[in-house]
DNA sequence: TTATTAAGTTAGTGTTTACTAACTTTGTTG
DNA sequence: CAACAAAGTTAGTAAACACTAACTTAATAA
């Protein structure tokens, strides 16, 4: 999927109206308002809304991707690809704000079937990916044998999206980053062998 | 807050179409045609769909409160506690999983002051609850004593959440109950003593 | 230069939305 | 039983919505 400079401009737009006042204050209105041009003009670019909410989870996807498979061809023990990971993760929330509100509308996506098939997709293909590094840390013997690893998965993925949330939910006032910190502190503790 | 017999017929039919397809789906009209009678006469059992919404997770909140102070109530050691609270989580979600979304609906009530009031009181109350079972279990000496509360609180409440969401965005086609049970072993297991 | 296409514009459409006005029926109570 | 309030009805409204038709301008390429 390429995207033109335009279509760019408003898939940027369409997330930071999103990341402002949730899904419902993206509109056609809003989104030509915000980029400066016409209504019609959008449908130059996209064929309709629905597009344009696809347009904006393939982009965002396609950012987490590259950024993922840079962490997993590291020399890494699987421990630190994990605490590369979330480190990303919450730097990469912190200075997108808007995309968190993207990423926490997926149950509202659920009512179209092309979108929450691209939502469906998008997480299962991140804990997949998150469950094969676990995997391989459990091999290079930096995490934990007798955790079940999909289970290991949905515990890292879910604090991190209840953190994500609560700051959210909170309007952003405490930072992100340094309870991203703290939150690695335990899961690292969490995934340590019990000998050590 | 006390609500008639209406006000709940109501509330439980709204959660019902939120819980079919999503918020978007809760209209006035497809409300009336739930409960079987005209659209202004919901406006004789509550202002305006603002209301409604509230009410919603007011009453949502209502059993669920009931239900957690039970268990804070009983003479267990807080692990299992714990234990408990994710069982009832679970099957509360396997039984009802219309809430499933109007819990999943958080990010979208954001657009709305009063609304995200309620929602943040929830999520911040089921917060400190979970935070005041572990404290009890590091006391009784049931769950390792190195781990900070809050952060474990967050670990707990999100992998559930997690959970939970996968579920939902997988059509329910597997069993909760089970991945729910699965899940708790986990977590007994990170909440265990080391030395154990 | 001229033909073509891409990318804008203005003006407007039908549909859906939450909600109201005005009236009727039903239930309660002195 | 008469008075009154609670709870329903039909009919309608203004605003917001995604999207289109028809036209214009700008960029490109033979």
């Amino acid at each position: 999927m390429v995207f033109s400079k335009r279509q760019i401009e408003i898939i940027t737009a369409a997330t930071d109206l999103i990341g402002e006042k949730g899904l419902q204050n993206l509109t056609t209105k809003n989104l030509a308002l915000k980029i400066g041009f016409s209504e019609p003009a959008l449908y130059r670019h996209f064929k309709n809304k629905t597009d344009i909410l696809q347009s904006v989870l393939i982009y965002y996807r396609l950012q987490m991707k590259t950024e993922f498979e840079k962490i997993i061809l590291e020399k890494d023990l699987g421990v630190d690809k994990i605490k590369r990971l979330m480190a990303f993760q919450f730097k990469h929330f912190s200075t997108n704000p808007a995309v968190v509100m993207v990423i926490f509308s997926e149950t509202s996506f659920q009512y179209d079937e092309q979108l929450s098939k691209v939502v469906l997709t998008i997480l299962t293909q991140k804990k997949a990916l998150l469950e094969n590094i676990i995997i391989v840390g459990q091999k290079d013997k930096s995490i934990r044998p007798d955790f079940n690893p999909a289970q290991l998965a949905d515990i890292i993925m879910g604090s991190m999206r209840f953190t994500i949330l609560r700051w959210r939910l909170n309007n952003f006032n405490f930072s992100l980053a340094s309870e991203g910190a703290e939150l690695w502190n335990t899961i690292s503790k969490i995934l340590m062998c019990p000998d050590k």
